[in-house]
DNA sequence: TTGTAAGCGTTATCAA
DNA sequence: TTGATAACGCTTACAA
């Protein structure tokens, strides 16, 4: 290639790597034509792993799941998360490197060097619930830039990105109580994950705020909502004056299911006779009607805020603030509080 | 790294190129171990670009989209054909590169060099319906291994999996045939995509493998499949002895759509009055009831089978089957012949 | 069984 | 404005 067009190799990369850049100044044209010329007719592309070899970065992020990227049930992929990576990736000049078969027993679910893989990107994002803290740690402590999409304050250094679950169900209480609900009760599941903790948080927050009281019966802690939310019990909170519900979003929407079927059981109408709503987006199956008061996690965006801070990271920069807005649903299900029957 | 294991850098290449196969003959046992030891200690992972570089290969698969890989509209987009491929690279222990935003403007949408990014990666799967076939062809010339995601006969040289609608085609109108019906009529567009010109040939095949006749009437090709097929011309057909239809499907499902409105708007059931049978799988919004008869596009499949490929010619091996079979639908909408009323 | 050394195709740093 | 030349981190003969 530098001997068609008769020049130096070095002098090829400069005209190559000049494009786009303004700067070409440091060379003549005629030797530029020259050798794009000559690049032209060879059909000559520059080797990028010979690039990133010399210039030490290599353009790519990488994506890591402790469960399988693409699982065939869309309804519990990361896929919509990955929408908004590509997305920013894209946007940034990044590309992606997915790291395969974290639990499908893949490329190197075996050992725990299974997590060294990624230091081949510049970077890498990590989604799952189950992280093994140890490699992770040691990731961030070689200063390998690492983001965790999902709160993660227990791991201490890990930068993260999350919803703002606390933020959201404050403002889903705040409508109920403007609409007027005095007495307004959460149903959530009996696990301790920082997404119910927060939900839990945001709620009491909301009913502070509008002037309402918690009191003890404010939260139907239940480790088996089928079992424990009967129609009975919604009979009998309404008649002692609840005029709202809202369930927790969870993997499985067994909070939400398990209160409209009771609520349903307990022959009341939505929004009629009660109120509901839903900290989170519905399960797909549910998704039809009626489209539940609540709010939205703006998968989007997360995922895409996430390669946000990892490109900072990578780029030496500082952190942004970790914490996603969710979008609030006005949805069908809630309305003016009615007196009991 | 070398140093810390007290050896060569050429050992820890051996060493750590030798995993997985079973030549670790090489080297002794304990060296080996020194060297793992050292690597998880220091977290050391061999640069990729290096080793491709080196000329060797670097574990990694790069999937090429000329559309945005990660559609917002999860119907539209590539997730299928993702969930397979993630499967069978994850099997086969790749890591994938995804070469974002060809048509987002992302990382190198730029230039006509957008598609060497791609050499990166030991091989690279295309997708997408608008191929640049000189840059395509350009790869495949310099003995870059490539696997096109459909059927690209046209580009010669460049291998691709595609899915069998000719036999998928040929079996609906067999199930058909076998139910009693001896007049069929098959509703295409009026376009040449490869798809199209498939099924039609099953469906022509599949007449003349019952003993049944095609005929001038058998193929309603139109431009305008919902301007075209009336519900008077379903009604006449119908009067004529025509007891089944099956029409293609296509990106926007228009044939199988007008097909179903003009049976409708005839005052025809199905399956009480015609049968009806779609090449292919219904729209999403049409995929509630009644289930077509017809056949299912193995997407997961498709995907695997194309990582097969790719990574047999990664092998330097021979190329495989390009055809995957597609699954037939029983369906509900085709049922025995019933003489017109 | 292990070490030495020659590339692989760029980029980057100096000189010229 | 251009040309040598030294990295870059690895693989792979070939030598020890």
């Amino acid at each position: 290639m530098a001997g068609l067009a008769g020049v130096s190799q070095a002098t090829v990369s400069l005209v190559l790597s000049a494009r786009g850049d303004g700067r070409a100044a440091a060379i003549s044209e005629e030797t530029r034509q020259r050798v794009l010329d000559a690049a032209r007719s060879l059909g000559y592309v520059p080797d990028p792993a010979a690039r990133r070899l010399a210039a030490a970065s290599n353009n790519l992020l990488g994506v890591f799941s402790f469960t399988a990227t693409f699982p065939t049930d869309v309804q519990h992929s990361y896929y919509p998360f990955l929408v908004g990576v590509e997305q920013e990736a894209a946007a940034r000049g990044y590309d992606l490197v997915l790291f395969t078969g974290s639990s499908t027993g893949g490329a190197g679910a075996a050992g725990p060097d299974a997590l060294s893989r990624v230091r081949l990107a510049d970077g890498c994002l990590f989604l799952g619930r189950h992280v093994p803290r140890a490699e992770l740690k040691r990731l961030v402590a070689d200063g390998f830039p690492v983001v965790h999409l999902g709160r993660r304050e227990e791991l201490e250094g890990v930068a993260w990105v999350g919803a703002d679950y606390v933020s959201a169900s404050r403002e889903v209480v705040a409508h109920l109580a403007e609409l007027g609900h005095r007495r307004i009760v959460l149903v959530r599941e009996d696990d301790d994950a920082p997404a119910s903790t927060d939900r839990q948080r945001g709620f009491l927050d909301g009913l502070a705020a509008a002037g309402l009281t918690g009191g003890p019966g404010a939260v139907l802690r239940c480790a088996d909502p089928a079992g424990e939310l009967t129609a009975q019990r919604v009979r009998a909170l309404v008649a002692d004056g609840v005029t709202a519900f809202v369930a927790e979003e969870t993997d499985t929407g067994a909070a939400w299911r398990a209160l409209n079927a009771a609520v349903r059981e307990a022959g009341l109408g939505c929004p009629g006779d009660v109120s509901l709503g839903l900290l989170g987006s519905p399960p797909a199956d549910l998704a039809a009607r009626p489209v539940p008061t609540g709010f939205d996690i703006p998968r989007h965006r997360l995922g895409a805020a996430a390669v946000r801070l990892l490109a900072a990271l990578v780029a030496g920069e500082e952190a942004e603030e970790p914490l996603v807005a969710c979008e609030f649903r006005a949805g069908e299900t809630a309305g003016p509080p009615v007196p009991p029957r």
